[in-house]
DNA sequence: TTGTAAGCGTTATCAC
DNA sequence: GTGATAACGCTTACAA
C-alpha cells in the first residue's frame, strides 16, 4: 500500500550542498544565514520535501495530535461539536485522531491506550465512563463529565439552562410545569438542567413535578405518566422542560398522536439547540448549547501549557430559541 | 502539555534480563521461547509498557492511519459516513485522522499535504475538487467523486437510485414527472441519478422536466418555477425526484405552504436515506444509500494490498424507502 | 532460538 | 553562524 520514498532532509542537504543541521534550522525557522536560507528553500521546492512528523515526533515527544474521544456521531450533537473541535484544532496547527466509542467504556479506556500508544498530545472525551483518566503525561480536557479535579470539565451551563427554561415557560403562561429527563447511570454536568428548573420553579411558586428515566430503558413509563395525566383530552400540565430536544421532539410527537395541541395545550422546551439539517430550523424550542463556543474552550485549555490554576468547570452560556413547540 | 517518561522496549529488557530483539519479538508476535516470553509479558505489565507508534513508524514507514478528508459534519450523511469509516477502520487496526475541508478546494490540498507529512498509510476523501491527487506512494479511496483512473471511487449506485425513483413514482400512480436537482461546479457520480431517473421515464413513457440548479445559488428558481406550475391550486406535477433528501424536505415544506398536499396532490422522493435523528424515522420517502457498506468497501478497497486490478468505480446497491412523502 | 547492531529521519549539542 | 554527531525507540538482518 506504500513504497516511499520521499526525499529526506540528507537529500536536501546534499541537494543545496550544507549540512543537515542547517537544513532542519531552515526548516523550524531558526535564524540562518541569509544565502543558506535560500538555497535550502529552492532545494526543498526542488525535491518537494516534506517533513517526516514520526521521525520529529520521535525526537521532540510532540505529534501535534490530539484525540478525539466521541461516542457517536450518529447524534447531531456529537457530530457538530466533532466538527467544531477538529476545525479549531486545525487553526492550531493541530490534527485530530478521532475515535468513536460507542457509549461504550470498555471502548474508552482501548482508544485511551490507542491514543497513548500513539502519543497524542492531548484526549479531548466525551466519556460516558465515571472514571477515564489518561496517562499522567498526556493532557486532557472532558465536555460535559467530571472525571476528577485534574481534569477540566467544559459544558453548558447546565443549571442555568434549566432556570432559563422554567423562566421562560412561566413567562409564557405557563402553570402546570413537568420535567422529562433521560439520565445515564454515571453523573455528569447534564443533570444539572433539572436543578437550575426546579429551584426556578420554587423562586416563581410554579407547581412542578418530574419524571426521570434511565437512558437505556424504554419510554414506556413516559407514555404511561403522561396518558394517566390527561383527562377528556385536557392534559393536566400546560408546560413541558425536557432535558434533550431528542426527548422534547419524541414526546410532542407522542401528544400531538394524543390530539393534545402544541402549543396551545402544552408547551415544550428541549435542551441542546439541535437544528434541521435540511431547514436549519431548531427542531424545538430549545437551549441552545454553544457549541463552537464549547469546542474553543475544550481546545484552548487542553493546548494553554502555561500552567495557571485552570477551573476544574467552565460553564459556558446558554441561551433560549423558540422552535414551535412554545407560544413564541 | 507533556513530560513523558513512559517505559521503552530498553526497560523491559532490562526487567525481563532479556535482550532488546526478544521484547521486540514478543510484542510483534513473532515466537520465542516460551519462559522467555512469560518474562517478557510480566515485565510489559508490571512496567505498563506500550509501544511507541512514532518510533514504529519511523521504522517500517507503516502508521496504521488514516486521513479522512470529509467536507463537513454539520450534514448527517457526511456525519455518519465518518462514524461508520472510523469505526471500520477501527476494527482493522487502523485509526483515522479526521480532516474537516470545508468544501474548499485549497483546505482539501493541504490536508492532503498534512496527511503525506504525518505518513498516513491511505486517505479516504469525500472531496469537492475536480483533480485531487495524493503523493504518489499515499493509497487513496474516494467516495462519491472520481479523481483519476488509479483511484477507486466508491458510490451509492446513483443512476439505479434514479431509477427506482421513477419507477416508484410511477408505481404509485404519477404520471407527469418532475426532477428538481442542485449540483455543484464539478462532476461527479450523485449527478447520474438524474440520468437514471430520465432514462426511466422514457422507458415507462411517462413525461417528465426537470430543472437543475448550482449548489451555491439560492433556491428562488426552484419555487418561481413550482409557483408557475401551479394553475388555481393545481400542480402540473403529480411526482417529484428530488436529487438530495434535503431538497425534498425543503420542497415538501415550500409546496405545503402553497396548499399543496403531499403526498395526495404531489408526491415527492428524495435521495439518501437520512434519518431524524429524535426519531429515527426517515425525513422524507427516499432512496437509501448503504452507508455502513460504503465505508466498508472503501476501507478495504484501501487496505487491500493484493494489487490485483480493481475496479474504478464501485456502485452499492440502493433501495427506496417509504417516508411519508409518498402515498406508501 | 537468542542476542547484537545498524539504521529509520529528525532535533539538539557541541566544537569549529 | 555552520556542520559533524549523538540520541529518540523501534525493527530487522545477521551473527552467535
Amino acid at each position: 500500500m506504500k513504497k516511499s520514498n520521499s526525499p529526506t532532509m540528507k537529500d536536501v542537504a546534499r541537494e543545496a550542498g550544507v549540512a543537515l543541521g542547517t537544513v532542519s534550522k531552515v526548516i523550524n525557522g531558526i535564524p540562518v544565514g541569509e544565502s543558506y536560507r535560500l538555497h535550502v528553500e529552492a532545494a526543498i521546492e526542488k525535491l518537494g520535501y516534506c517533513v517526516n512528523s514520526y521521525a520529529r515526533g520521535l525526537k521532540t515527544n510532540r505529534t501535534n495530535c490530539v484525540a478525539l474521544l466521541m461516542p457517536s456521531l450518529y447524534h447531531p450533537f456529537f457530530a457538530t461539536l466533532t466538527d467544531e473541535l477538529t476545525a479549531c484544532l486545525m487553526r492550531h496547527g493541530y490534527r485530530s485522531m478521532l475515535m468513536i466509542t460507542n457509549y461504550d467504556p470498555e471502548a474508552e479506556k482501548k482508544c485511551l491506550i490507542l491514543g497513548h500508544e500513539n502519543k497524542v498530545d492531548g484526549v479531548i472525551a466525551l466519556t460516558y465512563s465515571p472514571d477515564l483518566k489518561p496517562d499522567d503525561s498526556t493532557a486532557m480536557v472532558t465536555i460535559d463529565r467530571h472525571c476528577g479535579d485534574s481534569i477540566p470539565c467544559v459544558s453548558s451551563d447546565n443549571y442555568r439552562g434549566g432556570e432559563i427554561a422554567a423562566e421562560k415557560l412561566a413567562e409564557l403562561g405557563c402553570r402546570r410545569l413537568l420535567f422529562m429527563a433521560v439520565a445515564s447511570d454515571i453523573p455528569g454536568e447534564v443533570d444539572k438542567r433539572g436543578g437550575g428548573f426546579e429551584a426556578a420553579c420554587r423562586r416563581l411558586h410554579i407547581a412542578y413535578e418530574q419524571i426521570i428515566l434511565h437512558d437505556r430503558d424504554t419510554e414506556a413509563p413516559f407514555y404511561d405518566f403522561l396518558l394517566r395525566h390527561i383527562r377528556e383530552g385536557v392534559p393536566d400540565f400546560d408546560g413541558i422542560f425536557c432535558n434533550t430536544d431528542r426527548l422534547a421532539c419524541r414526546m410532542r410527537d407522542f401528544l400531538l398522536r394524543q390530539g393534545i395541541r402544541i402549543p396551545e395545550d402544552i408547551q415544550l422546551i428541549g435542551y441542546d439547540g439541535i437544528t434541521d439539517y435540511a431547514t436549519g430550523r431548531y427542531t424545538c424550542s430549545t437551549i441552545v448549547q454553544p457549541i463552537a463556543q464549547i469546542a474553543e474552550t475544550a481546545v484552548s485549555l487542553l493546548l494553554d501549557t502555561t500552567g495557571l490554576a485552570v477551573p476544574t468547570n467552565i460553564c459556558l452560556p446558554v441561551h433560549y430559541a423558540p422552535g414551535g413547540t412554545t407560544r413564541e
